[in-house]
DNA sequence: TATTGTTATACTCTATAACTATA
DNA sequence: TATAGTTATAGAGTATAACAATA
């Protein structure tokens, strides 16, 4: 019995036609993302550890003792979204929390001793599956990408704040 | 009352430290992908109406006729997904099915009159809405990011069929 | 009153499986 | 027996709201 699934698009089928779909940064943008996401695990193995999972360890260790509400800004997640993540990584012994002594409701969140393992592990496992997901260009075109994506991600967060849900966020 | 919401992420925040997230093709593409999708309904208006869904109108505007099984391949979606799809539209009076004469089982997917009316619309407004996300990038950055992003997901999903879910897919 | 964090709850999306009708 | 399409169902993921503890 075949498998359904549909991570495995096949873009650009010669048989069809597309319209303006291939010319939409936007479409283009989502297919990138969706094929580095569905083969993520096949370099990382473990299907639970998805690249949100990932990058809350990495937050963590590169920011000890971060607020939860801060994890919850850097990584655009609610308040409820954040919590389950910490707890997924606390579950693993991978994250504690422990009460700050300057502010009574504030729980920092740090790596345990096997969390600094994991991530070491993790990050070496995730920039090699991003290697290879960018294996098909040059140092040049891989330097430009970044850069444009950059400045798509930058200039238009500031402007979605302006017009965007972050006018509701500032609204009273 | 602040809204809780994951949409306006905020990326680099000279406060906190990002380890190598900002340098993770992956990482990139999905905040710009992520922003792409949240600043969508701005433009767009109606909040029901998707990306996804808007695909789904422009493949088969541009396909009259196509099977329900055809639109999910190229989509990258699974029957079940493609079936939720169409009823949508359907249900809009944009899309209708009719049987096909050579083969009883199949019911080809067709745009209706108010249908097209709807679908011009909607490409004018999504090409506007991704004009504005990339209105930071000089014509020469924007094409070289979409032959970036060809590569990308064809080199690699040629990739993927080898090595990942495409092995299931061929798998009995 | 406002803020940190948790829990409760619901909604969307998407996946698999099972069913139908045709071939 | 295989395929096109639908329906049923369940699992993630993420949203809001309400709550507890602290400021």
């Amino acid at each position: 019995m075949a498998r359904q699934s549909g991570s495995d698009p096949g873009l650009f089928d010669r048989s069809f036609r597309y319209g303006q779909l291939p010319s939409l940064t936007g479409f283009l943008l989502r297919r990138a993302s969706l094929l580095d996401f569905s083969t993520f695990p096949d370099t990382i193995g473990d299907r639970s550890i998805t690249p949100l999972r990932y990058s809350v360890l990495e937050v963590v260790g590169e920011n000890p003792g971060l607020q939860q509400v801060q994890l919850a800004a850097i990584l655009g997640l609610t308040k409820p979204a954040a919590t389950l993540a910490i707890n997924f990584w606390e579950a693993r012994n991978c994250l504690t929390r422990r009460k700050t002594a300057s502010d009574g409701r504030v729980r920092g969140v740090h790596l345990t001793g096997s969390g600094e393992e994991v991530l070491a592990e993790l990050r070496q496992d995730v920039a090699r599956h991003d290697t290879e997901l960018t294996e098909c260009l040059s140092e040049v075109e891989l330097a430009n990408l970044h850069n444009t994506l950059r400045k798509i991600i930058e200039g238009e967060t500031s402007k979605a704040r302006a017009t965007s849900s972050g006018e509701r966020d500032l609204a009273k």
